[in-house]
DNA sequence: GAGCTAGCTCTACCTGACTTCAGGTTCAGA
DNA sequence: TCTGAACCTGAAGTCAGGTAGAGCTAGCTC
C-alpha cells in the first residue's frame, strides 16, 4: 500500500487519533512539519507519530500547546526523542503531576473540614474564603490546569 | 451607612472578592439576582454573599458555571443553603475530588512506568496510547477539569 | 445645586485549542 | 480516462468565563 515511507494525512489521523483539523492546526502552530506532494498534499515522515504521542501525553499532563512547543524545541524535528530527552522531560512532568495532586488533596482536606458545618463563611470557610486560597496557587504554579488555578478574581 | 439591609454592587465586590463585571455576568447567567433602585442600580440581599461563597467554592473544586447553576437550582433564591443542603452537596464534591485525584495518580503511575523507557509508543505506551486512555474518563466522568478529560480527538 | 464617585448598558474583545465551512483540487484504483 | 474519496486553503465560528471601554446616569456629600 505504501510505495514510500511517507504517511498521508488520513493515515496519520488513523494511527494517531488526532483529527485532520488538529494536525493542520499543529502544523500552523509549528508543532509539526510535513512535506508536500507536487499537488500540495501533506506527507508525513514516520516520526511525527512519535511526536504526536508526545503531544498527547503532554496534553494529558495538562501542558498548554505553548509549553509543548517549548518542550519540542529541545527535540529537533530530524530525530526522535532519545531516552535521555524523555527521561528528563518525564521527570519534569512527574513533578507537575505531584503538585497538581497535592493541590487537589489540600482542597479535599479543606472540604472535609467543611462537610456538615454549613459555614461557607466568606470570612472563615476554607472552601470559599478568597484570602485563604490554596497555598500552592502562587505565580509559580502557572502550569496547573485552569480548574486548579482559580483564586479571587479581583485585583 | 446602611439605611436598609441591601448591599450595593461595590459592597458586594468588596466583601466577596468578585469583580463588578463578574457579578453582572453571573446575574445575566442566572446565578444571582438583585433588586434595583428606582434609578436602576443593583441592590443585593445579604444572602448573595453566601451564594457567592458557594460559587467560589464550587469553581475551586472545578465545576463549570453550568454545574454551579444546576447545584444552585436546588437552593431557592429566597433562602440560604441549609446545613443539609451543604452536607449533601459537599459530599458530591468530595467524590469528584477523589476521582480527579485518582485520575492524576493513574497518570502519574503511568508516567513512572515510562520514565527511562523512552518508548512513547502509540501502540503500548501508557502515556500516549489513544486506546489506553485513563479508564475513568468515560461518559460518566464529564465533570473532570478539561485537562483531565482528554482522549483521542476523533469520533 | 455642584461635584464626584460609583454605577448603568451595550457592544466588542480576549485566550486556547480547535472545528466548520465553502469552494475547489489531487490522487489512486479500475 | 474516469470517478469518488481524500485533501487543500483561508476565514470564520465555537466555548467558557469573563474583561474593557464608551458614553451616560444615580446618588451621596458638601
Amino acid at each position: 500500500m505504501r510505495s514510500t515511507d511517507l504517511l498521508t494525512l488520513g493515515e496519520v489521523v488513523h494511527r494517531s487519533g488526532f483529527t485532520p483539523s488538529a494536525l493542520r492546526f499543529y502544523e500552523r502552530e509549528g508543532l509539526l512539519t510535513a512535506s508536500r506532494t507536487s499537488g500540495g498534499q501533506r506527507r508525513y515522515a514516520r516520526h511525527v507519530l512519535r511526536r504526536l504521542a508526545f503531544i498527547r501525553a503532554a496534553r494529558n499532563i495538562g501542558l498548554s500547546l505553548e509549553e509543548v512547543r517549548e518542550a519540542l524545541r529541545r527535540l529537533p524535528d530530524e530525530r526522535t526523542p532519545t531516552r535521555a530527552d524523555w527521561t528528563a522531560i518525564s521527570r519534569d512532568w512527574r513533578i507537575r503531576l505531584d503538585e497538581q495532586i497535592e493541590a487537589l488533596e489540600r482542597l479535599r482536606d479543606g472540604l472535609d473540614s467543611c462537610i456538615g458545618c454549613g459555614c461557607l463563611s466568606l470570612q472563615h470557610c476554607h472552601m470559599s474564603n478568597p484570602d485563604d486560597r490554596v497555598a500552592a496557587f502562587g505565580p509559580g504554579a502557572v502550569a496547573l490546569p485552569a480548574a486548579l488555578r482559580r483564586g479571587p478574581d479581583h485585583s
